[in-house]
DNA sequence: TCTTTCTGTTCTATATCAGATACAGAAACC
DNA sequence: GGTTTCTGTATCTGATATAGAACAGAAAGA
């Protein structure tokens, strides 16, 4: 069944994993010994234990019997990383296999808070989608997603398992022209865990995003969770403007293989959308 | 001491959640009654109590004696939000009292992932302090940062607790030119639950950035966690380009206020947050 | 009003986890 | 080789979460 989790373990095992990321606790270094440990943070040595356990479990420490436990040299842990530019397109091009099961499927009526974000009339249900991402045959993203049901229809179920979303919208005939989103992060409940093979608990960045037409309708509303080991937000921002109204602007990021350069933000043919702090197009929402 | 955390109760506690903030059990509606969760689950009454005693907690459902346990239309607390493009400028501009407390202050010998971020000689130390921002009195980051000794000493220890670092920087003369960052997930160790207020093992925002002066010197180092009930991320994007390299552009978010204005009044009189998903269980004696 | 169905509360077994101790094997140092 | 200091392992005892049940009070419907 779920295996149990301690209590003390845990609290002594994430006290200990914050010691070596942020490096307090150097690589190549002793941890004071199990018995050391146990009278500095008041629980027994079977505690410490079941601490070490799990963070030799994830590879961040290493016993050696009779010698000590050791950090280990960062874990190299290089998630997929994703840049706001271009969302999850850079994905395909890395020519990484990525696919797609769809977990459920079905029309619901929409929440109070579901018909706001899509501007839904009164009385229209919404197509609702759990997916679930795999990359190199491991998953790393659970997403919800709610799309108005007279758009939903435009494409069948099995069109949702194999192609993205948003290609099936544009397919459409749909024009997908702005979108707003928030980034948080959330604990993974039983299915998300599952899905993720995560533990129950594990941490998930979270993020929701709602992608509008021109004509301000909302098309699509989605609920990401993604598996913080193997998948983050990543960007670049140079400083731009002057004097008291510089701020940061993100750049398309350099990614290997179709060099560019790191310092000049040269690429970035026409679109520079140097916005200053007033003229934000904002055409919805009055 | 540490208040203990049931095990069941909590992964109950967790599925229910999900199910709420998800939108699978509407607002208004009835949730099972405790004896039928109790069964469905294959738990005890007990058990669901506890869950059902953390959701109210944090004011995700109401219980009415006699009459059921009902889903509270989200309380969507509007966490103060960020934009990538003047990070956490816009914070005073809106004019909201945010203040800065030093926790620790040291010079260390950097660990290698920092030596190579900065891009240090070797021998070269670092400066790390520790700072915990505070909004309208309650803390909501927590923020690790590392940077190399010789641009550390160009300002004091009482500076950090006044101005933001960046601006530190800039005053000794150094040009932030362009910055590099990374947004993942992790759970809250004790120092900093106990920091930002959360129960151990909470998810938390994680951020990491670089920031780098024209000669592609690294001069800031940072390691940032935020309670992601009172700090998100958010942007907004439009789609640029044609054809195939359509891409997602980021622009600068309108703002004033918060989130921007949901039904109505976008003045929210701060008052007390309301705890939004992610749990945030305040330390309140019920 | 009577009945039913809820939540709120208390109680006592039981399963599971944490604390303490003892001892075996492995490595490092003298 | 002997000694010390580690990790690995096992066992016992106390603490606590869970299970199960019983009962009181509140609300809703017949």
């Amino acid at each position: 069944m779920s295996s149990v989790e301690p209590l003390k373990a845990r609290r002594l095992y994430l006290l200990l994993r914050d010691r070596i990321v942020s490096g307090e606790e150097r690589p190549q270094s002793r941890l004071p010994s199990e018995p050391t440990l146990a009278e500095q943070h008041g629980v027994s040595r079977v505690t410490v234990r079941r601490a070490l356990d799990k963070l030799a479990n994830e590879g961040l420490i290493e016993r050696r019997p009779g010698s000590g436990t050791f950090v280990n040299g960062s874990k190299a842990n290089f998630p997929v990383t994703a840049d706001f530019s271009n969302l999850l397109s850079h994905l395909v091009e890395m020519g990484r296999r990525t696919e797609v099961k769809l977990l459920s499927f079905g029309y619901v009526p929409p929440t109070p808070v579901l018909a706001e974000a899509l501007r839904l009339e009164a009385g229209e249900r919404v197509q609702r989608s759990v997916r679930l991402r795999v990359i190199d045959g491991q998953p790393f993203s659970y997403l919800v997603t709610h799309v108005p049901e007279r758009i939903g229809v435009s494409y069948s179920e099995a069109d949702l398992a194999s192609k993205p979303l948003l290609e099936l919208l544009e397919r459409s005939g749909l024009v997908a022209e702005r979108a707003s989103q928030t980034i948080g992060a959330t604990l993974a409940g039983p299915d998300i865990a599952e899905a993720l093979g995560l533990e129950i608990g594990a941490a998930l960045l979270a993020l929701t995003r709602v992608v509008y037409a021109p004509s301000g309708q909302g098309i699509e509303h989605l609920h990401a969770f993604y598996r913080p080991d193997r998948y983050s937000f990543q960007m670049d921002l140079v400083r731009t403007g002057a004097g008291n109204s510089r701020s940061w602007t993100p750049v398309e990021r350099a990614r290997k293989g179709d060099a560019k350069p790191r310092n000049e933000a040269s690429a970035r043919p026409e679109s520079n959308p140097q916005m200053r702090r007033g003229d934000v197009p904002r055409r919805t929402k009055a």
